[in-house]
DNA sequence: ACATTAATTGTACGATTGTGCAATAAAAGT
DNA sequence: ACTTTTATTGCACAATCGTACAATTAATGT
């Protein structure tokens, strides 16, 4: 009666991009209803495949979350400090970029704040998170450091560890007190006056010369 | 056999007063154990009453938690700026006391932001969460630019309307993301050092003399 | 072509969820 | 003392959750 279907069934995928796939599912759910809708059904519809076949590539549905934060977190601070490195640049350059990558789309976004917010509310219940978290989070103040040092030594202002710290600290919180702003509200003021906000901040924390 | 029990089974309480009671232990019930963990029969027990009363006192359990958000977020804000509007004390001093207020438990404390966290991440999802989150949002910033208006006039500062609104932002930024580490992370600095870096980045931001 | 492997599917199960509703009992009015 | 009110309890129910497991089937090696 029906036409026979030709294709196969289904493809069989390599585990690794399979296991990829299936956190970018995730975190698509997260980011578009929330936490609580991220169940193994809505996740596999999401990714077009069966929904027991989460646990064939993770033990569990927890394991599935911690994969899923790791990779945000590491995309999110990847997205935010990849020209931080870059050496050939001058430093108020780098810094001003930096800023820039952290203030503007996909990092500084409703979805991604979403997605954060979802997973930081289970850190302190659960020690995996509360290590993955950890992680993230001191990867990305060691890698904002040696900038700050950069710019503490170029001034001529002390750079002793204590001052560094302190100010990688403050540094560190403006631009997560703007992310969380513009993520939050970002009809409020517009992305440019966000960015120009953090560099006046920033600069003016470090006591580098602002472009007024 | 047994003995006879003596008093009522259970006390009748003013409707107020076991909303109230309802509210509060949905908070602690979150803070302790997460959102997935804040369902009816838990919250309930927190309150040591039955599961089924909480659907009398609230239409759904939605409702709660809408009640809950707003009730938590009133607390912090009045926490934190109860002391904004004493004009018997010089603005430096209001300004210090909020920043410290701010920066202190219990409004700075990992249970705080654990329910902040759980209700932010519903927010976009939900057009009253959404409303709760303004509301609060735009109160807490309207009862903190005065303050700032008044610091760039005492300084001689350009105090028009969008520069007042652009430092209260800054300002307000700073605070929040000192208040988000200070939260998650309260052992990586002292409170002092927090609350000292505060005062000196929100009064660099305005122009106002720092004790140094 | 055939056997082997393991990625994928389909289905079933127990636990937990928010909700609906009738029964109970504490408090207040008379 | 008796009635009325309604805050409170107890129980049942359908829906949905994560998990378990056997049956398929696409891909690979021979």
């Amino acid at each position: 009666m029906n036409a026979a279907p030709k294709g196969p069934k289904f493809r069989r995928e390599n585990p690794e991009q399979r296991r990829e796939q299936l956190i970018e599912a995730t975190l698509q759910v997260i980011a578009r209803k929330g936490v609580s809708a991220a169940t193994v059904r809505e996740i596999s519809a999401e990714a077009g495949v069966a929904f027991s076949l989460i646990r064939h590539h993770f033990r569990t549905k927890e394991d599935l979350m911690y994969a899923a934060y790791a990779h945000h977190m590491q995309n999110m601070a990847h997205l935010s400090l990849s020209s931080a490195g870059d050496i050939s640049r001058p430093l108020p350059d780098r810094l001003r970029q930096c800023i820039r990558d952290t203030l503007s789309a996909p990092v500084t976004n409703g979805e991604s704040l979403q997605i954060w917010a979802g997973f930081i509310q289970m850190v302190p219940h659960d020690d995996r998170m509360k290590q993955i978290h950890s992680d993230t989070y001191l990867g990305f103040r060691n890698t904002l450091e040696p900038l700050i040092r950069e710019a503490l030594v170029s001034q001529g202002s002390p750079a002793t560890p204590a001052e560094v710290e302190a100010k990688a600290i403050a540094c560190n919180a403006v631009l997560d007190g703007l992310w969380l702003e513009g993520s939050m509200l970002p009809d409020m003021l517009p992305h440019d006056r966000l960015t120009a906000l953090a560099e006046e901040t920033v600069f003016r924390i470090l006591g580098l010369p602002t472009s007024v």
